[in-house]
DNA sequence: TTCAATTATAACTAAATTAGTTATATTATA
DNA sequence: TATAATATAACTAATTTAGTTATAATTGAA
């Protein structure tokens, strides 16, 4: 299943996509306005930095920024650097196929099925999410 | 995510339908041909004969037989009715759309991406994948 | 009629995962 | 130098998963 931390990962990018490009905003904010625990926006504000979207400045008047254009971070991206990769099932995250050739047409479906996920999940961007929320505001 | 008992659900149903219909075979053989711990397998036959689709006789000479047509079974039904309502998020288990609406338009994400891969699972049967596994011995 | 093979049912358990907390260090501004 | 902020790491309770254990019920055959 796609976690929590993974959902909220999204939450705090398509956050950070709202405000004009280059301001920073800091994690308390963000925790504040999305209802997300600070701590796990700050551990999570590690992942996105990690993955190199976002960008601190410590010390007060200190906060968080975007430094990826939104439009070139799918959700498929932010669940993998949170999560890990995705599996719908546990045979698929083991490379090889299974010994018996019985489950191998089985891998086949898990795996179709999973793509056609994940093509979903690619094709959306925090850049669509961020523009979403504004107009329903 | 689909659990490896569901899974072993679907091979359980598949092997039950590589044989001739109306006959039966035991818990111990499911269990040996396709190297599932037996104790499972009959933790499983109880909910495959829950959902209406299996039938057992017990004493010697008893076993298990398939008493739905295998192309009337197609994995969701067979993953929902081991593992419970599928939802590749925990926002999809709730009935209503987060208070905020932001998670609203992810929640429609999620929703897409899940209605894809289960597209797919109701797509395939069980006949099918008794099939397949016939052309491969 | 009794034994053994089978299904049926329920309760238990170790290991892993999830969601969140706690604690501490580092940096930079006023 | 105090304070507000990010950064990092370790810990924890609750849940889920995969599998085990135990016991009861049924039925065919010796």
């Amino acid at each position: 299943m796609i976690t929590k931390k993974a959902e909220y990962a999204v939450i705090i990018l398509t956050e950070l996509a709202a405000h004009p490009l280059g301001t920073t905003i800091t994690s308390k904010d963000i925790a504040a306005r999305r209802s997300i625990p600070v701590n796990l926006v700050v551990q999570l504000l590690a992942v996105l930095k990690e993955a190199g979207w976002t960008e601190g400045t410590r010390g007060p008047t200190g906060g968080i920024r975007l430094i990826t254009d939104p439009h070139k971070i799918n959700l498929r991206a932010v669940i993998e650097a949170v999560d890990g990769p995705i599996g719908i099932t546990r045979c698929l995250f083991s490379s090889k196929p299974c010994r018996d050739q019985q489950l191998c047409s089985l891998r086949g479906i898990w795996s179709r099925a999973q793509q056609e996920m994940l093509k979903v999940l690619e094709e959306a961007t925090i850049k669509e999410l961020a523009a979403a929320a504004a107009l329903e505001c």
